[in-house]
RNA sequence: CGCGGAGUAGAGCAGUUGGUAGCUCGUCGGGCUCAUAACCCGGAGGUCGCAGGUUCAAGUCCUGCCUCCGCAA
């Protein structure tokens, strides 16, 4: 199938490269421009078009598709089906209603539920114990399309966003390539979503950081592993200084101790009191400056005291 | 030229006004102990990121470069 790709991060790029290696003739990928990034604000190219780079597929990087000149590239490309993956732009309704098998989306939660730009953050931040991969038609609204297909995966209670969103952009990228399938076959079904159970999962920032240890521990843990990489977690408890929290344990050992206080801080790790009177064991941070290092590392150079 | 922090023993850190480098952990050897990740004694291990410069003398001052980290995006 003649199919038009859009896609920006890491996310996106599993999804591009099975269609590509199902044999469909990938007539053009939008991403987003090369943006400043990072020190030194250097011009940054998103993964999808280093991807797309280095299989000789078209890159196209407007500013907007809401004007024509996106509409008139599409025209040129003439895709029989747009395939979207973290594109991060709204598309408007000519596009949407261009191709003939119209255009599909790659959700990494179980919509309804977390419609938005931070599904894989918030189910996890949440502690849900399940998340999955949706592929729906486009729709005006955001994430409001008509369900293709989905696929489901346990979310372990001690993994990260890291490894969740490296599986679910696997999945995403089998369950792509199947719904083309059914598409072209015209198998594929489509599900209207219930409006009733609709969330959402709003962008991240740092203002999640803080930890506020009159949480629960669970609570707590959930917060350190659905911020990974970014923004991370913070707390100003140990040292002068506000750390950053990697990792955390929850020992399942109970304490007296008011919340935030430091009840031991040893080769284990850096044992804290929450509002649940659980202990949880600060596993890996990261001092103002330095880099991520085990607590115990970190306890050699920086003395922190129990109590 | 977006802003700022940092590079010192295997790891994490100190090093004040420039005078041949210390701490904690680890490691090696020995001792104590029923035993131990505990305790005691002793040892090894560093061209102080790289290259120049100032100086009688630089980890410590100056210049350039490399690498890492945070902010910001």
């Amino acid at each position: 199938m003649r199919i038009l790709f859009m896609g920006t991060p890491d996310f996106a790029v599993p999804s591009l490269a099975a269609l590509v290696d199902a044999g469909h003739e990938i007539c053009g990928v939008f991403t987003q421009p090369d943006k400043p990034k990072n020190r030194g604000m250097k011009l940054q190219a998103p993964p999808v078009k280093e991807f797309a780079l280095s299989h000789d597929i078209p890159v196209f990087q407007p500013e907007s598709v809401k004007d024509g000149a996106a509409m008139d590239i599409i025209r040129q490309l003439a895709p029989e089906l747009i395939a979207v993956a973290a594109y991060g732009r709204i598309l408007p309704v000519d596009i949407l209603e261009y191709p003939a098998y119209g255009c599909i989306n790659v959700h990494s939660s179980l919509l309804p539920k977390y419609r938005g730009s931070a599904p894989i953050h918030w189910a996890i931040l949440n502690g849900d114990e399940e998340s999955g991969v949706t592929i729906m038609h486009m729709a005006k609204a955001m994430d409001a399309g008509d369900i293709i297909a989905q696929a489901v995966t346990p979310i372990d209670p001690n993994e990260t966003v890291e490894t969740l969103h490296d599986r679910l952009a696997g999945m995403g990228a089998q369950l792509l390539t199947q719904v083309v399938e059914q598409l072209k076959n015209g198998t594929a079904t489509r599900t209207p979503q219930d409006e009733s159970k609709v969330t959402y999962a709003p962008m991240l920032s740092r203002e999640l950081s803080p930890l506020d240890w009159n949480r629960t521990a669970k609570q707590l843990h959930d917060q350190v592993r659905g911020l990974i990489p970014w923004p991370a977690t913070t707390t100003d408890i140990i040292g002068d200084q506000p750390v950053k929290v990697f990792q955390t344990e929850q020992t399942g050992a109970k304490t007296q101790a008011a919340p935030g206080t430091i009840v031991a801080a040893d080769k284990n790790g850096i044992d804290v009191a929450c509002g649940d009177g659980m202990i949880l064991r600060i596993k890996q941070l990261q001092a103002q400056g330095g880099k991520r290092m085990a607590a115990a590392d970190y306890l050699r150079g920086h003395p922190v005291h129990a109590g």
